[in-house]
DNA sequence: CCGATGCATCAACAAATATTGTTTGGAGGA
DNA sequence: TCCTCCAAACAATATTTGTTGATGCATCGG
């Protein structure tokens, strides 16, 4: 579902966005437990409807989460994968502890 | 020398914040080669040196690099404990597979 | 001491994001 | 069918972020 000319930068930047944000972070928190539909949210968080579509709308659009529509509810949960993705792009991003050999503007 | 103040949450947010934007990407990727200094940030990345000035202080406030004053001269360089904090953020927010006993809404 | 250099900081503006309230549409249940 | 409920979509506004150009400060060379 991620649109393919995401270069590799440009997704590292749209998860990164995504866990920046505290509202997003407590909807993992909570989803890291198991599925939950749209309403427990609302309760658990005690934020406006709109405002949760909102959020898990990014995390949707950047893979974090899916959703699966039941009836009149829509159940989310935390996609695995996402999360390999992100330790592989912390990893590619440690630094490589060279010492540089040449001076700078000296 | 991070803020005591700081939720996990918070911290959270605040490195995800600074790896959530293409310039510091960069900035980061280029230090993975080794130190620099401010001058050869905006020579290689072609960028005004307040922009520069601006993204190393978000990188440097999250923690994720370091300076160095030498002279009239400012180096940065990659702090390694910032990115094994990530590692263990990520994996900390990794779901835990458990299949919901209960049921929601129903 | 003077001018040039390297960098941080500030103020002003521009652009992107988030919040709130409202509207719309699909699913059930009576 | 009508009414209710859940959630997404929209519009208006508020808030945050990023960019640019100007200014200031310390350092160095002359």
């Amino acid at each position: 579902m991620a649109v393919a000319t995401h270069s590799r930068t440009e997704r590292a930047i749209e998860l990164f966005h995504a866990l920046s944000d505290e509202t997003r972070l407590e909807i993992i928190e909570l989803l890291r437990r198991g599925e939950r539909c749209v309403c427990e949210l609302t309760d658990t968080l005690d934020a406006a409807q709109s405002r949760l579509s909102f959020h898990l709308r990014v995390l949707k659009d950047a893979g974090i989460v899916r959703d699966r529509k039941d009836g009149r509810w829509v159940h989310y949960e935390l996609d695995p994968e996402a999360f390999e993705e992100m330790e592989t792009l912390v990893s590619a991003m440690k630094p490589r502890a060279l010492k540089r050999t040449d001076r700078c503007c000296a």
